[in-house]
DNA sequence: CTCCGTATTAATCAATTGATTTAAACATTT
DNA sequence: AAATGTTTAAATCAATTGATTAATACGGAG
C-alpha cells in the first residue's frame, strides 16, 4: 500500500478528481482557457458539473493546476539532459534535439498552447518551480558559455530551441501552404534529429565579428 | 477623388466602420478570439454596441476579416523579397531576416496570435489568398531548390523562419527564465540580423549524408 | 422645408457560463 | 442499524454575451 491513503475510497479505479484533471488537460489544450467551459470538462470526464467546483475551487484554479503540470511536463523532458555533468556539450545538444522531437511528435499542440496562454495571462510558473536558477546554473548553460567566442551563448540556445520547436508550432501553416504534408513533415523532423546538432556545431565553429549597436 | 464613393459621408475623419475594425484588431490581438467580446470592441472603438453587428454581421465575421488582414500584413512583409527575380539567394535570406526582425520588433504579439488562432479554428486563408501557389513558384523557393544538395530545401526555409520568428514567440519564457531582459533581447535580435544569414550560409555549405528512414 | 434612406442609440432577448445550493446517495465508524 | 462525514446529482442564480429590435437623430435630394 504505497499509495496515498484516502479516507473514503470508492470502487472506481480512477478517482473523480483524477478524471476531472485528465479531462481538463484535454479540453484546455484543445480549446484554450477562454474557449473551454467547465461543462466541457464535466462532459469529457463523464461526471456532474458541480463536481468540478467541488474538487477544484474554480475554473481558474483548475487551469493553473493544468498549466503547472504541462510546463513541468515540457521542461522535464530536457531537465535530465541539461543537468548531466558528465556529458559533453555536443552530446547535450544532440540529446535535446532528439528528446524534443520525440516529445513534440507525441504532443504537437503543447508548445503553441503554452506560449499563447503565457502571453495572455501572465502566469508566474517561475516562482513556483524555480526553473530560472536551475537553468542558469545548469552544466549545459555553463558549457555553452565556456565554449562561446565573441557571440552571446544565448544565441545558440535560442537557435537550438527554435529549429527544434518552431516546426511543430508552424506546422498548421506549413501544411496549409502545401510546403509539406503529413508524411513529409515526419520525415523532415526525423532528419532534423541529426541535422540540427550538426548545424549548431557549424554555427558555433563559425568565425564572427560582432557589429556595432 | 480617387477614394471610394460613399453615399452618405459624415464629417468624421475616420468612419465608424474603420473605427470598429481598428478596435477589433487591437482587442482580438491582445485577448484572442474566445476571450474578446463585442462589447470590448465597441468600448475600444468608442461606439455603440449595436454598431458592431450593424457594420459586420457577426463577431465571427469581424474576426475573420481581422485575421485575413493580419495574415496578409505578416506575409506582405516578405512578399517583395521572395518574389524578386533579380536578387541572389543570399540577398533574399538577409532581406527576410532583416525585414522580419524589423516587423516583429514592432508587432511582437502577432506570430503567436496567428499561430494559435490558426491551430484552433481552421481558418482557410489559403484558398482566399492563393499564397500557396505564389510561395511555391517564387524565385526564393526555386533558388533554394537549385542550390540545395542532398538536403530538402524546406529544411532551410524552416530554420530561417524559426531562428527569426521563434525568439519573439518565446520571448515571454526567455524573459521569465531570466535568460534575457528587455534591453539584452533587443541587442540579441539586432545581432541576429547578420548572424542568421551567416548561419544559414554555413548550414547550406555543410556536407551532409542523409540518414536512413 | 419635407421626405427618405442611412447611422446611431437604448433597451431587451435568449443562450451560455461559472458558481452555488439543497438534497440525496454512499461509505465508514461506532 | 444509527450516526457521521464524504461524494454525487439536479436545480437554480446571477452575470455575461452575441445578437436583435424599435425608436430616434442625421444628412442629402427634391
Amino acid at each position: 500500500m504505497a499509495k496515498t491513503i484516502q479516507k473514503h475510497v470508492k470502487r472506481d479505479a480512477v478517482s473523480t478528481q483524477e478524471k476531472i484533471k485528465a479531462a481538463a488537460h484535454k479540453v484546455f489544450l484543445s480549446k484554450g482557457y477562454a474557449a473551454a467551459t467547465t461543462r466541457d470538462v464535466a462532459e469529457e470526464a463523464g461526471i456532474n458539473l458541480a463536481l468540478v467546483n467541488y474538487y477544484f475551487r474554480s475554473k481558474k484554479n483548475l487551469f493553473e493546476m493544468v498549466m503547472q503540470e504541462k510546463i513541468q511536463f515540457l521542461l522535464g523532458t530536457i531537465f535530465p539532459i541539461i543537468s548531466d555533468a558528465s556529458s559533453s556539450l555536443d552530446q547535450k545538444i544532440e540529446g535535446i534535439a532528439n528528446a524534443y522531437i520525440d516529445f513534440l511528435t507525441k504532443n504537437p499542440d503543447l508548445p503553441t498552447f503554452i506560449l499563447n496562454e503565457l502571453r495572455k495571462n501572465d502566469f508566474d510558473f517561475i516562482s513556483k518551480t524555480g526553473i530560472d536558477q536551475v537553468l542558469k546554473k545548469s552544466p549545459f548553460i555553463q558549457q555553452l558559455k565556456g565554449e562561446s567566442r565573441n557571440i552571446n551563448p544565448v544565441h545558440f540556445l535560442i537557435s537550438l530551441l527554435a529549429m527544434t520547436i518552431f516546426p511543430f508550432v508552424a506546422r498548421p501553416i506549413l501544411m496549409k501552404t502545401g510546403l509539406v504534408d503529413e508524411s513529409s513533415f515526419q520525415k523532415l523532423m526525423n532528419e532534423r534529429r541529426t541535422l540540427i546538432p550538426a548545424w549548431i556545431k557549424a554555427m558555433r565553429s563559425m568565425t564572427y565579428k560582432p557589429i556595432a549597436v
